[in-house]
DNA sequence: TTTGAAACCTTAAACGC
DNA sequence: GCGTTTAAGGTTTCAAA
């Protein structure tokens, strides 16, 4: 991780799609040399991966909700069981173990033809060692995942 | 977006960096018609572009905070001016307008050599027609983009 | 570690089905 | 619509510096 690599993630981070060509050029380097680096990030793990940002209307709509968690205790199997059991949800696409009051902040996308109401009762309150569920919901997304 | 699209959406949504000839072997397509689709989703704007996914590492071990943003009122110029700002803040990394007690919920990613009280000062408390400010820091990430 | 070139693979258009 | 072919260009490897 050198300062030429710093560059490379810079500007990969802005578009994943670039040729070794272009970011060749971009940093300085030749393509293969470019190539060789992003491919050395991959081996060690510090890429790790590709992914293809999809618009709602290709996902079904899905809208998003945030859900706060509280857990009746803290004691590391609840953690575990709790974290496992989400793990295993399809609709929870992000969560964090949290400092302060709330345990787990977790986002979920719901798709246009489900109910926020069906995955409250089928998803979130079968959630091993939950006390207390605080949902909101996004209206729009005004920055996503720069 | 027939049935053949959605399961191009359903792979290449765990794999963004799948060519065409393995896109096709997948969905039981031609590589060059497996492509087109894929193409012709760029084009209609159902695939917005492509993204690499770097480990913490990689970016200078960024903490995750997620902040709940209450405005001073509801009016849209007030929510425009915010979002404007919001979206010049480069540690913002997604930003909700919400429905409920709070108006806006923003994560943000923390650079390793940066501290929680700068940005808290400098980025937050800077941002037009904020009334409160409730953070909330993330210890570990437990799942992540599904 | 880099470069430059060769071999290999992917992409994108053309054609017929 | 799909599949095959084909030319262009991108990727990957390797020898040499």
């Amino acid at each position: 991780m050198d300062r030429m690599d710093q560059k490379i993630v810079a500007i990969l981070r802005r578009d994943g799609a670039l040729t070794g060509v272009e970011l060749g050029e971009r940093v300085g380097l030749s393509a293969s040399a470019a190539h060789r680096r992003v491919k050395a990030m991959e081996a060690e793990g510090l890429i790790r991966g590709y992914r293809v940002r999809f618009s709602p209307q290709a996902l079904g709509m899905p809208s998003t909700l945030f859900v706060s968690v509280t857990l009746t205790d803290q004691r590391q199997e609840t953690l575990e069981r709790f974290e496992a059991a989400l793990k295993r949800c399809e609709q929870v696409v992000e969560a964090h173990l949290m400092g302060g009051e709330i345990d787990y902040n977790v986002k979920l996308a719901i798709p246009a033809d489900d109910s926020y109401e069906r995955v409250h009762r089928d998803v979130l309150a079968v959630l091993p060692g939950v006390e207390r569920l605080r949902s909101q919901i996004s209206i729009r997304a005004v920055v996503e995942q720069a």
